[in-house]
RNA sequence: GCCCCUGUGGCGCAGUCCGGUUAGCGCAGUGGACUUUUAAUCCAUUGGUCCUGGGUUCGAAUCCCAGCGGGGGCACCA
């Protein structure tokens, strides 16, 4: 077909989802008599003589059409479509005698040829490369994975709805960071010609949001894309999608009340429950949720208590114990951070907020108003996996400076995922950072959640693959 | 980075363990029959560097080694 015959624009009156909600009742073997103009891919079809059937699959799913011979335009080359083609048809709504509705075609025109042959149309693509690589087949012959892009979308909007009617305002912050920081995380670098100057892709905006809370925007949010240099796998891509907000004059057990709330929100909208099914298994995602410290859990995991306190000495011990590595560097701190994960985390099955953890890990969360050593900081924990963090904000910016500092040091000694000085960044909280209470979501990983996914490849329309060979 | 699994026409699979003619099957494609099909059916038929490169062997899709792609796990990701 020459490329000229193909119209420039074409306008469909219907849907095959708005057929089926409209016309689904009427009796087998009879015709509306209304005509509408559906547009699609043709995915099945079933000639016999002087008879034809297709079957039409559009972004609201799959209708018949019924082409008899006598009716249908140059039936001869109808019945020479390939499957996968775009198609454009008009006709009555009708219902064969066998109870399909169907669109009769009455006139039909091509939209797009099909070059290339689609995939099985019964088994569709089983190979996760090629359903990867190429998402725009995928998206046809696998309905699971159209429909988790649909829910993503919908749940990122239900998100911004929700935050809005908090008052939260959505802003945009640089992607380009002259320094990386908010994570412990390697970035990716790039480098600006004009400029002359090397820029990193930011591994979290928190830093940027927390100079517009200096610059008296009490509650923004930022939902957007994130990139660090690590590892891929089921639950990381390079590249992923970060929500974080900020509220001025709250403190963490204000965010946690925020978590809870708004995954509630999220699952009855998707559900109409709060109580979900991920990995075959139940969880109750109804607040408030568990609340419970780092130390605690681990005492009520291994029986062993630690504190700050406990000689290094033993609590390497514990450690190993435990199949946990440690290295020299880590302090008391660390050491407890690392038996949490390896230990506890994973087993977390419904959501816990793990709360209080080490000063010596959180450079960015403001000191326990009780306990010394200890932040106001929480992960919330669900299905084994941490799916927020979020703590009371740092505020004063001459500890800033200090745990900016001893960042640094540990970045000299060899950790290259430790933070650096960010002079501007202490500049806008020697001006004064309000009380804030701060919070980061992995959209990705929540999508996982309520989509009763697996791995993070599913949620994520292209996910990072080495660039093929051709 | 390490370990395990995997790679067969466009797609979905068998054959590989235990080496043995021209590597099979289904879908799609091509030619034919068919006016109520539903993955339509029936008849015929085209299409393959068995991921790549070495090696073992009289003989390799099959066994061995290396590489490449993909999947999973570990590590990393506070």
């Amino acid at each position: 077909m020459p490329e000229t015959a193909i119209p420039y624009r074409f306008e469909p009156t219907a849907t095959s989802g708005q057929l089926r909600a409209d016309f689904d009742s009427i009796d087998d073997g009879t015709e509306t008599g209304k005509t509408v103009t559906i547009a699609g891919r043709l995915m099945l079809r079933r000639v016999q003589g002087k008879l034809a059937f297709g079957t039409l699959q559009d972004s609201a799913g799959r209708i018949q059409l019924f082409a008899p011979g006598k009716v249908t335009p140059d039936f001869a080359d109808f019945c020479e479509l390939s499957l996968g083609d775009w198609i454009g048809v008009t006709g009555e709504v009708m219902k064969t005698r066998k109870g399909e509705l169907s669109v009769k075609v009455e006139q039909w025109t091509v939209l797009a040829k099909a070059q290339r042959p689609f995939p099985d149309k019964f088994h569709g693509l089983s190979d996760a490369e090629i359903r990867y690589r190429q998402r725009y087949m995928d998206l046809w012959v696998t309905p699971e994975s159209r429909e988790v892009f649909v829910l993503r979308s919908k749940i990122v909007s239900l998100i911004r709805r929700w935050l809005e009617d908090r008052d939260f305002m959505e802003v945009e912050t640089p992607i380009f960071h002259p320094i990386p920081g908010g994570a412990a995380a390697r970035p990716f670098a790039t480098h600006h010609n004009a400029l002359d100057q090397e820029f990193f892709l930011r591994i979290a905006p928190e830093l940027y949001l927390k100079r517009l809370t200096a610059g008296g925007f009490e509650r923004v949010f930022e939902l957007g894309r994130v990139f660090r240099n690590e590892g891929i796998s089921t639950r990381h891509n390079p590249e992923f999608t970060m929500l974080e907000l900020y509220q001025a004059y709250a403190d963490y057990t204000d965010i946690m009340t925020l978590v809870e709330e708004l995954i509630a929100y999220l699952a009855t909208e998707i559900h109409g429950s709060t109580t979900i099914t991920y990995d075959g298994k139940e969880m109750d995602l109804s607040s408030p949720w568990r609340r419970a410290s780092m130390v605690d859990l681990i005492e009520e995991k291994i029986g062993v208590s630690v504190s700050l306190e406990t000689e290094m000495d033993d609590l390497r011990k514990t450690c190993r114990d435990h199949g946990v590595e440690v290295k020299d560097s880590y302090g008391p701190g660390k050491l407890i951070l690392e038996l949490y994960e390896k230990t506890v985390e994973g087993d977390l099955w419904n959501p816990v907020f793990v709360t209080d953890y080490p000063k010596e890990v959180s450079p960015l969360s403001r000191d326990h108003r009780e306990l010394p050593g200890f932040t106001e900081r929480f992960e919330a924990v669900v299905a084994g996996r941490e799916l927020a963090n979020a703590f009371s904000e740092l505020i004063d910016p001459d500890e800033q400076r200090a745990r900016f500092e001893d960042q640094a040091k540990q970045k000299e000694e060899g950790d290259d995922e430790a933070m650096v000085v960010d002079e501007d960044y202490l500049r806008a909280m020697e001006y004064g950072l309000p009380p804030t209470g701060g919070l980061g979501i992995g959209i990705d990983r929540l999508i996982m959640l309520l989509a009763d996914v697996q791995t993070i490849r599913d949620v994520v329309l292209f996910p990072t693959l080495r660039p093929e060979q051709f």
